[in-house]
RNA sequence: GCCGAAGUGGCGGAAUUGGUAGACGCGCCGGACUCAAAAUCCGGUGCCCGAAAGGGCGUGUGGGUUCGAUUCCCACCUUCGGCACCA
């Protein structure tokens, strides 16, 4: 048999998938069993030209998923496409000239060859890429669907701006003040926006976590980022000005303490009270110059600042009036953006009122009792909240409340590369959604499309100008295009039935394929694209549009790879080039080793001599399993050593790829069984059986030499074989190593039969020379036996 | 500051339900083959003492529960990640 030529074998069977069209999986006949069903999926890649080692972490862990529920007897939904809109492409196109469009493509058609000749098994016949006028039209009409449920809405809003990229960002986009793209500080600007009604959803974002099958880590950022907290709104009188102000607090017990009232800059309220104020230049100032302030330049100012405002409010349970300040410490789009001020018993209140002097009033003892709260004095803190709320409420004067630290996403791009927002503004009718069978509303050709702090397509004057689709006149599109999340909310819906031109899906071929039983992708996307996409579930549920409410009952989260300690990327210069080391290696030994490193949801420490040895065993597998091809196939099968333990490599490869997820411990399974078969010989009665297991188990991960090596074994098509069952008859031993132990350490071990009774298995532990020589003398208060495994002798 | 995850040989890691710590691989050492090297194959490899037999130590640190703890509990240290004036 020849040394093993990945290169050529590869190719081969990669021809032959691509020419059967394999892994293309039809759409179900009307009520087909969805018991069958498996729909595993890798997070939306954006484009880039070459492949790197993210993609083919993240794609290997898909394929070989999908292989393994292939052959267990699934229908396997494991579709591909492209996040082909957005910065990324945009900016690269800017940066190498020429159109974004010219950009993308011809990175799909290159990253598509690459993926290709990783053997991942995608169901290239669903394709997609979210730049496509096919695609974006169906953007655009769910779009247009959440609009009409009052879903999508308009507001001014102060936002994130990037001056480098002139753009506007997410809070989501935006770390430690910098663009998430460009790294350029992030300032604050006040414009019209469009925003997903997310908050709606809060709760429910919150309750549902419970039922899915995530990383119990995931599911607590999520919860964190939404943030829920339970207190009371509560309404404070303004006398001057005949208003009743309401405040948000999680402590209602502590009303009694509050000392003053503060109102955010922003606050609505704010503009009424400067003009009537007799302090209205120092109160303009400030808020001027708090608004120009980033919330993170709030945050990390040295000292709270504030302004009197020479007005006050009405403590609503003691009549107490108290001085209404304008500061920065407190944030219009949390709550109210309007607080009770209580300096005893919040360190921020208290900060704020020793600087400006302001009297603090302890009404909690160290007891966590009430004191000096009129008839809540003496009352436990816990109870105290509810009796304040409810003799609050008994007045009108507040309310149970719960407040959430999510926002609505906001998903208005000042770019050029996005699906545009199809809305027409018109001076008669005002903001006008463009009827559906306008769509899409596609993205015009510019010339130049670079930012200039105004949205791009404002200076596409032709495609600007419409006419109103209610009354005809004259109107303006909007020029402003959609966050790609808004893509990648729905692209799992649109592989169900991708080719689709009535509708962005058929409903019922979505809810058989869905929801994605398995999703596959980074940590990184856990409070942005993971929420945005469980929002969209709901409201297109809610609109009949979807039959579930959960878009992915799995998640597993693929780390990142390494190399020298830090994490590979293009500006630190330490990346491997993945489509090199498939030309040198092979793609099923860099598929092997890029699992192999270590727990696939880790980070993994990246060495080329491993990724050696991998190749290595591939080659010592072609090997072995040739030289028990070219012997005869003597049909007999005894029950021995290495028969059993093909026997436990099925199950433990079976149980680590169908429930643990343990990827790199499958492969060492093989591995063991591999290194048992090359001891045993190819003459060994079981190698045989225990080659075909071998190569049928290693499948998932190593295709393309797993099907040349079947075809040795003069079997085909194991891309479609069963995937095999461990006899449990088989499994069972006839001995078993006995531990013996003295006061927990391990003295002596040797094999004894299977079924010896306690008794008998005591007696020999006893025999035991070695452990004679720890028993001696001694007197043996207790012994431990525990069935298959061990002995143990405590002496006194 | 708050929330979360993780600390095991020279290295990546394994140990799934409290029961043999270090599977599997890398590296290293020794051997076979070879004129030689590479490749390949075989064997060894946690640390310390010992010629060996054997003994002691050992899963971040300190305690605890238990016949027995990498695994459970308490306190702490370190690293990484998320959030951060959220009322």
């Amino acid at each position: 048999m020849d040394r093993y030529d990945a290169h050529t074998t590869e190719a081969k069977w990669q021809r032959v998938w691509e020419d059967e069209r394999a892994f293309h999986v039809p759409n179900p006949e009307p009520g087909a069993d969805r018991s069958r069903k498996k729909y595993v999926l890798e997070m939306l890649p954006y484009p880039s030209g070459t492949l790197h080692m993210g993609h083919v972490l993240v794609h290997t862990i898909g394929d070989v998923l999908a292989r393994f529920h292939r052959r267990t007897g699934k229908l396997v939904l494991h579709p591909i496409g492209f996040d082909s809109f957005g910065l990324p492409a945009e900016n690269e196109a800017i940066r190498r000239g020429g159109h974004p469009r010219d950009t993308v493509e011809r990175n799909i058609t290159h990253i598509t060859r690459e993926m290709k000749r990783m053997g991942w098994t995608f169901d290239w016949d669903r394709v997609l890429a979210a730049h496509t006028p096919e695609y974006y039209r169906w953007t655009q009409w769910l779009f247009l669907r959440l609009y009409d449920a009052g879903l999508a809405y308009r507001k001014p809003a102060p936002v994130k701006w990037c001056p480098q990229d002139q753009v506007v960002l997410a809070n989501e986009q935006v770390h430690d003040g910098r663009c998430e793209y460009c790294g350029s500080e992030v300032v604050s600007k006040n414009l019209e926006q469009w925003f997903f009604k997310q908050t709606a959803y809060a709760q429910e974002l919150l309750d549902d976590l419970d039922g899915l099958d995530w990383p119990e880590r995931i599911k607590t950022m999520q919860r964190n980022w939404i943030g829920r907290s339970e207190g009371a709104e509560i309404l404070f009188r303004i006398d001057e000005l005949d208003v009743d102000i309401p405040v948000f607090t999680t402590r209602p017990d502590t009303l009694f303490g509050s000392t003053f009232f503060v109102l955010a800059p922003e606050h609505p309220l704010v503009a009424q009270l400067i003009d009537r104020s007799s302090n209205a230049d120092e109160l303009g100032d400030y808020v001027r110059r708090a608004g120009a302030k980033r919330g993170e330049e709030r945050a990390a100012a040295e000292e709270k600042t504030g302004v009197f405002t020479g007005f006050f409010a009405t403590n609503p349970v003691n009549e107490a009036r108290i001085p209404i300040w304008v500061a920065d410490y407190v944030l219009m789009d949390y709550g109210t953006g309007a607080i009770m001020a209580v300096p005893a018993h919040d360190e921020r209140d208290r900060e704020f009122a020793e600087r400006y002097d302001l009297p603090i009033v302890t009404v909690i003892d160290d007891g966590e009792k009430l004191v000096d709260s009129a008839q809540f004095s003496s009352l436990p803190a816990e109870e105290a909240k509810r009796a304040i709320v409810d003799s609050l409420e008994q007045r009108g004067r507040g309310k149970q409340a719960i407040s959430y630290r999510l926002r609505d996403w906001s998903f208005s791009r000042q770019r050029y590369w996005g699906s545009p927002i199809p809305i027409v503004y018109c001076e008669q009718c005002g903001e006008v959604p463009v009827p559906d069978e306008q769509l899409p509303v596609e993205l015009p050709d510019l010339e130049d499309y670079r930012p200039r702090g105004i949205a791009p397509l404002a200076g596409a004057d032709e495609w600007v100008r419409t006419t109103c689709p209610r009354c005809g006149g004259e109107g303006r599109r909007e020029v402003e295009t959609m966050d790609t999340f808004v893509d990648s909310s729905w692209y799992f819906l649109r592989y169900c039935d991708a080719h689709n031109d009535q509708a962005p899906f058929d409903k019922e071929i979505a809810d058989w394929w869905c929801p994605v039983d398995q999703y596959i992708g980074g940590v990184d996307h856990t409070t942005m694209h993971l929420i945005y996409a469980r929002f969209f579930m709901k409201a297109l549920n809610d609109l009949g549009l979807v039959g579930f409410r959960e878009p992915f009952q799995g998640f597993f989260t693929n780390g990142w790879v390494k190399l020298g300690g830090t994490k590979m990327s293009k500006s630190k210069g330490n990346v491997i080039s993945p489509d090199e080391l498939i030309s040198t290696y092979g793609a099923d030994s860099l598929r092997l080793y890029t699992l192999f490193m270590g727990p696939a949801d880790g980070d993994m420490e990246w060495t080329d001599e491993g990724l050696e040895g991998m190749a290595r065993f591939v080659r010592r597998l072609y090997r072995l399993v040739g030289e028990v091809a070219e012997r005869p196939h003597t049909g007999d099968e005894p029950a021995n050593e290495l028969l059993r333990k093909s026997h436990e490599t099925i199950a433990r490869v079976t149980d680590d790829l169908g429930r643990r997820l343990s990827f790199n411990t499958a492969i060492a399974a093989v591995m063991e069984l591999v290194n048992e078969l090359s001891r045993a010989g190819a003459a060994d009665p079981a190698a045989r059986f225990a080659a075909e297991t071998a190569v049928s188990v290693i499948q998932p991960y190593a295709p393309h030499v797993a099907e040349e090596l079947w075809e040795h074994l003069g079997h085909s098509r194991l891309w479609e074989e069963p995937w095999p069952v461990a006899d449990e008859s088989q499994l069972q031993r006839e001995t078993f190593e006995l531990v013996v132990q003295v006061n927990g350490r391990v003295r002596d071990r040797f094999e004894v039969g299977i079924d010896l009774p306690e008794e008998e298995l005591v007696a020999l532990a006893t025999a035991s020379p070695r452990v004679q020589a720890h028993i001696e003398g001694a007197t043996v208060r207790k012994t431990i036996v525990v069935p298959h495994k061990l002995v143990n002798f405590v002496t006194g």
